[in-house]
DNA sequence: TGGATACGCAACCATATGGTTGCATATTGT
DNA sequence: ACAATATGCAACCATATGGTTGCGTATCCA
């Protein structure tokens, strides 16, 4: 990690890694994906910075960047004055698993649904 | 801006692709993610089954799968009285692929990084 | 026909959520 | 020291959300 700001590794609170839902909820309000997009592009970014680019208020970010720290998706850290929140890619990286998971389960259902139709469908 | 010369396209209920938030928020609630789960690995199922599994009523199950409906996520029809809800996976890799992209932007931010710190860090 | 099954609709309720404003605190820089 | 900057905290508010119950309707089947 080339930024100071950072704190060592703080794993308290946040989403266990079998707890999709909560990241799927973190991401499934627009502004806060919204910040986690910047985040993705920008790297680290203070929470003035975030309001930048927001339509709301400086405080409305900040929670929203609670509630994806709850979600595990990001992490946050003094720098002087500033806070720095940076994304974490993990949860993503987690949910990108889920999703390749269950879309796994759909295409076997499928080929079971096929061998089906084949074994006893119409002659 | 739609021009009104242009051939107007089909207007849907469903969420746009465009609109990843939709179908994040869709699969944000435990119950819902298991109804997806489940249409997933059993194919498509009446509502009073997709209830036996549930911990909520029928009802709550009813309103999770409009929501799901207009995130795109499912689509249902009727067999006699029952009416059946199934998976519609296009959403799903829709969600799939803007992960994959945000997480690419991250590894390119990564880079980034790097090739500065090569550039102008510590010689 | 009549009962059982499957569902839709509407009202209602408690809580969560997203947003704001106001004010206090800490840090920076002159 | 002092002003400006960056943030934290708490109260407050409107609406969304998830859940329930009650009741009406359609369909299947004996």
């Amino acid at each position: 990690m080339a930024d100071p700001a950072l704190p060592r590794r703080r794993r308290r609170r946040t989403a266990a890694a079998g707890d999709p839902a909560r990241v799927f909820a973190a991401l499934g309000e627009p502004a806060r994906l919204r910040i986690v997009s910047r985040l993705c592009d920008a790297g680290p970014l203070s929470i003035a910075r975030l309001t930048e680019g927001a339509r709301v208020s400086r405080q409305a970010v900040t929670k929203h960047l609670h509630a994806l720290e709850q979600a595990g998706l990001v992490q946050g850290g003094r720098a002087g004055r500033e806070q720095i929140w940076a994304l974490r890619p993990e949860r993503l990286g987690d949910a990108q698993r889920y999703l390749d998971r269950i879309s796994q389960q759909w295409d076997e259902a499928l080929q079971r649904l096929q061998a089906f139709v084949e074994d006893d469908g119409p002659a």
